[in-house]
DNA sequence: CTGTTAGCGCTTTCAT
DNA sequence: ATGAAAGCGCTAACAG
């Protein structure tokens, strides 16, 4: 692997000519920086990122911390990053910390001694103060997905409580007037935000949150099933008309109790989804769900995040939300 | 950020003896070696990878490819492959190529300069010569799920052959005989050997391999919905009286078609999938599929690499090829 | 505009 | 057993 000084030799120049030449930030002349150019063709040279890095502090290079890769979010919003990250010649590194946050931590830790230059997550939980430290020191930070509202920190998510909100009021305006919520982990401000869309559009119509007919810490396909089927075990005059899943597996799951209890999508009773996952059009009936942009989302965090890594630390912390639409299918009629 | 130089400093030794007594690979005086593990936790030192990177030419860091992360499966051999380099102390970084040949090859020159010291890859074809190029140049590296069996690479995938023929002679001893494949890209080895233990199970029997009964190059569950679509275009009596599809994706959309055309699933025609993905378990009936180890995957494959770093590359490639299974559920019924 | 020098933080001879 | 010195490959003063 040739080195700068073979390609200094091979110009007749020095190491430090083909530095310049090759940063583009200082004046060469125009001849020596083509008998440079020729030189790194030849030898095929390419820097060496570690020497680089040791020298500057810094290594082009951005880590994203992601929970699981379970959910296809993650995969979509992370294709987001790729797209700006490759644009202005970052590399990624990926971390799935599968929920950990001790294993996150480390890694963490790892990573800004790597000197990693920026850092996207999609793990802030209330645990996160080690994503508040990483922030105080001055390292480049954006949240993703999942924020942090009360911290001074930059965040690109999708609104969770508008999603919930449209959602409901779809239902709502659709003729339904008894609807369930089958909700995630009440820890995750995500879901706590799920919930006040849906009781804020609940409220306009005049509709009470009725308890029972709420569920919470509800997770994957096989939770949201059982929660249903637990529903249908009450009075028949208890039931809901309508059920809203704060995700497509949950919905998935509820459907499935749904037709189990020998009862009609959506002409018994409706069931909307969240997420827009690809197989939920699959479904029979196909599922009508709250989509998110998240491949968007990537996007616009990481051009927050290129931002934030030329201004160095300076800017104001911006909370930006994106906006949720309802994709209508087939589970959800009318009244 | 404490320097090698501060903790010698505080222990009143040299920095080389602070160097040697965290190494290990050298004797120091016991004595000494308190004192600088003392100095160490003092300032909470932790060395530059950077420059040690830079020094040694390597990073304790291993690179995995993945073609994309919509697969499950990948989520699932990476939790393997995570699991041992942690064990021993390795990094790891994720690159998903988004299945573009050059810039997985740019993604790799990257990593190369980088001081990589392993490579798995996810992404083998008969088009990967930048991996042979990399064999050859005496990275360590394996090939995970998809491999290349004429090259001398070290891989670690599932038999597909024997999947494939253990799920066709599954619906063969259930009594069907008209079993139909709808498979993926022909170019693909995974597929082709699947398509031949397909061909072998039903050799056995002496049942012919009608070829109006086998679909290639179909992908994700749209495309084996209109393959299964048109397959029942044909007049009643060309029907198969079973479908085998070489991923669970496919047979989702297959069973779709199938209860589309008003048959019963698996009264009318039965459905073999091959992945088992989670949501498989949901469909209406439950699918019977393929089961694969992919984690195990991940295990065996990882720790072939870890013994492949220390050998320093003179052990002979090995093709270990792991079991799969067949999952029965009710989406195959007796004839 | 360009060469010389020093140094990023670490390991590893070579002495002692 | 330990210290001094050199060097991994690069960039950034500092001279000229």
């Amino acid at each position: 692997m040739a080195t700068i000084h073979d390609v200094a030799a091979l110009a007749g120049v020095s190491a430090s000519t083909v530095s310049r030449a090759l940063s583009g930030k200082v004046i060469v002349s125009a001849n020596t920086k083509a008998k440079v150019l020729e030189a790194v063709k030849a030898l095929n040279y390419q820097p060496n990122p570690l020497a680089k890095g040791l020298k500057e502090g810094s290594t082009r290079t951005i880590a994203v911390i992601v929970p699981n890769l379970k959910n296809l979010l993650f995969p979509a919003a992370i294709s987001g990053i790729t797209e700006v990250a490759s644009a202005h010649g970052y590399t990624i590194v990926l971390c799935s910390t599968d929920e950990d946050l001790e294993k996150e931590k480390a890694d963490v830790a790892n990573l800004v001694r790597r000197k990693i230059d920026g850092f996207v997550f999609f793990t802030a939980t209330r645990k996160s103060q080690h994503i508040l430290d990483l922030v105080a020191l001055g390292h480049p930070t954006v949240l993703l997905v999942r924020h942090l509202p009360e911290a001074p920190v930059n965040s690109v998510s999708v609104d969770n409580e508008l999603g919930a909100y449209k959602g409901t009021k779809f239902l709502v305006e659709r003729g339904y007037r008894r609807i369930a919520l089958i909700c995630g982990d009440r820890d995750l401000v995500l879901y706590r935000e799920r919930f006040r869309g849906y009781e804020k559009a609940l409220a306009e119509e005049g509709l009470p949150v009725e308890f029972a007919l709420v569920r919470w810490n509800v997770r994957g396909w096989r939770q949201g099933h059982a929660a249903m089927k637990e529903l249908l075990q009450s009075d028949r005059s208890a039931w809901p008309d309508a059920v809203f899943a704060s995700s497509d597996p949950k919905a998935l799951g509820i459907m499935k109790a749904i037709k189990e209890a020998g009862l009609r999508i959506p002409e018994d009773m409706a069931v909307m989804g969240y997420d827009n996952m690809e197989l939920g059009e699959l479904t029979e009936p196909a599922l009508t769900t709250v989509a998110q942009p998240f491949y968007k989302t990537g996007v616009v965090g990481t051009e927050r995040l290129m931002r934030l890594m030329q201004s160095k630390g300076d800017a104001e912390p911006e909370q930006v939300k994106l906006e949720p639409t309802v994709l209508i299918r087939q589970s959800v009629g009318h009244v």
